[in-house]
RNA sequence: GUCCCCAUCGUCUAGUGGUUAGGACACCGCCCUUUCACGGCGGUAACAGGGGUUCGAAUCCCCUUGGGGACGCCA
């Protein structure tokens, strides 16, 4: 048993394929196989480094591992020509001397009588090069019978031969196209099942033709559906984030990622949470759906939460500060990342947004929410805060349980009930009227910002007494 | 246009001939509560349409409709 995957590097590593990936890459693990990573960059148009190391650090990110690899087409070029040549001794391929132009020409006069654009089989019999004409090498497909294509996913799909036309195997500068690339690495490196996107499945029923005149073993396929953006449309860009390192530059964990693509197409009973270990014992991609899905960036935003709440504060320090500092945030200048993921976990969907909420612990000014201030910091407040400001001045521990206290104390004193006062010292110390617990909350700005926070909301308070 | 694939709440899905069609996200209500969240309880919401097959169809078959994909010297 052995799967792969096999990204070409044209560009960052899409979360479609990413999915793509996790499922080939569960198949193998789930049934004790080889998962191989193989980079199709037969189009040097397109291929660049940038994209080979954006698919190498989001499959570390995300902690899909492979056993063998990556595999560089580019490197296998002489197999390609090797076995092109043979197909052409066999009089199963031949030299197409047709110019694109030519090409074009055809198909547009195809199209125009409402033909299907296909190759018309023009240098078929041809035996003599022609003159100025760098030839490509055509695959000479069965002009009649049928094909089926046994799909782990789909079953039996069909086709008829006579649908398909001559594809081109070796461009003229001699490189390989995807089509022959594949079939032969496949066959090379021994792969058992050919999991993919369905955008390939009609790819197949050439490759099969090809895997048969080589006298390759037909892998076993399973073509999964498109993953759709919430439009319906192909996902792409227009839809939000598709380059799953944003997703980490967001503040999303890896294993949330993984455990929302893979109820994509996927799922057991009622189940909604999986572990790495659980979707490997579980994971069989027979048991893969074979409709396309929508991208449902809500619900990943809640297993995300699902997933920081889950887990252990500590594991989350390093990834949370480097959220604070991108937000321009200086850890060193308010509290410990521990104690504020350990404060607002339960309320964050993303480490990015969580970073971006507590700008007030860690920065000596906080903007006032006009509309809570108004709401809060009414002249009425003005003795409960300055009692509660000389209790909390006297306070020599700063610690939650002593500041609950002078926080009940002042209550009792000014006969309040305890969220009459918690919520205008809520605004008066972060500036809005969301937050933890305010003792929480207060242990976490610090003495100092929390005592200049409520001379500043006093002084608030006082203008509006007197204008 | 041709070929291929697909079709259960708005979304992700369970369901494989007999269920009050289940769960999750989202939404609404209630509870918890020092705010927000988390959590708990409850609610609205689906078998695309039409024909068959069958005692009985979400489940099997056909057609229609809708959606997606492929039709390159891209992958």
């Amino acid at each position: 048993m052995k799967t792969r995957f096999a990204p070409s590097p044209t560009g960052y590593l899409h979360i479609g394929s990413v999915r793509t990936a996790l499922f080939s890459w569960l198949h193998a693990r789930h049934h004790g196989g080889q998962f191989v990573l193989r980079i199709e960059d037969t189009d040097r148009e397109r291929s660049t480094q940038q994209s080979i190391d954006a698919i190498l650090e989001g499959l570390r990110w995300l902690n899909i591992d492979w056993d063998e690899g990556p595999y560089f087409q580019t490197d296998r070029y002489a197999r390609y020509a090797e076995l092109a040549e043979r197909l052409i001794e066999e009089g199963k391929a031949y030299r197409c001397y047709c110019t694109r132009e030519e090409l074009e020409a055809m198909r547009a006069e195809q199209t125009a009588r409402g033909e299907n654009p296909r190759y018309n089989g023009r240098c078929r019999a041809r035996t003599e090069p022609r003159e100025g004409v760098e030839p490509v090498i055509r695959f000479r497909t069965p002009a009649a019978g049928h094909v089926v294509i046994e799909d782990l996913v789909r079953g039996a799909v069909t086709y008829d031969n006579a649908m398909l036309d001559d594809l081109v195997i070796m461009r003229a500068d001699g490189t390989p196209t995807f089509h022959f690339g594949v079939v032969v690495d496949d066959a090379d490196m021994a792969i058992t099942h050919v999991i993919r996107g369905d955008d390939h499945l009609n790819n197949t029923a050439r490759h099969v033709h090809m895997i048969d005149a080589l006298g390759f073993a037909r892998p076993v396929f399973a073509h999964l559906p498109m993953i759709l953006g919430e439009d319906g449309a192909r996902l792409s860009k227009r839809h939000g984030a598709v380059n799953v390192l944003d997703y980490r530059d967001a503040g999303y964990l890896p294993d949330a990622i993984l455990n929302y693509l893979v109820r994509l197409g996927w799922s057991h009973g009622d189940q909604e949470i999986f572990s790495r270990a659980e979707m490997i014992a579980l994971f069989d991609v027979s048991n893969a759906n074979a409709s396309a899905s929508r991208f449902n960036a809500e619900k990943l935003r809640w297993l995300n939460q699902q997933y920081i709440m889950a887990t252990d504060p500590a594991a989350l320090v390093d990834d949370f500060t480097a959220q604070l500092l991108r937000a321009g945030i200086e850890p060193a200048a308010g509290p410990a990342p521990l104690a504020v993921i350990a404060a607002y976990r339960e309320r964050a969907e993303t480490l990015g947004d969580l970073a971006a909420t507590v700008g007030y612990l860690y920065r000596d000014a906080v903007e006032l929410d006009p509309a809570s201030a108004r709401k809060q910091l009414r002249p009425v407040m003005i003795e409960p805060i300055n009692t509660l400001r000389a209790r909390l001045n006297a306070l020599n521990k700063w610690h939650a349980a002593d500041i609950q206290e002078a926080l009940q104390a002042t209550a009792d004193a000014h006969e309040m009930k305890f969220g009459k006062l918690g919520q205008p010292v809520r605004v008066a110390v972060t500036g809005g009227s969301v937050s933890p617990p305010i003792d929480v909350t207060v242990e976490l700005v610090g003495q100092d910002r929390t005592l200049a926070r409520l001379d500043a909301a006093l002084q608030f308070m006082q203008v509006r007494a007197e204008g």
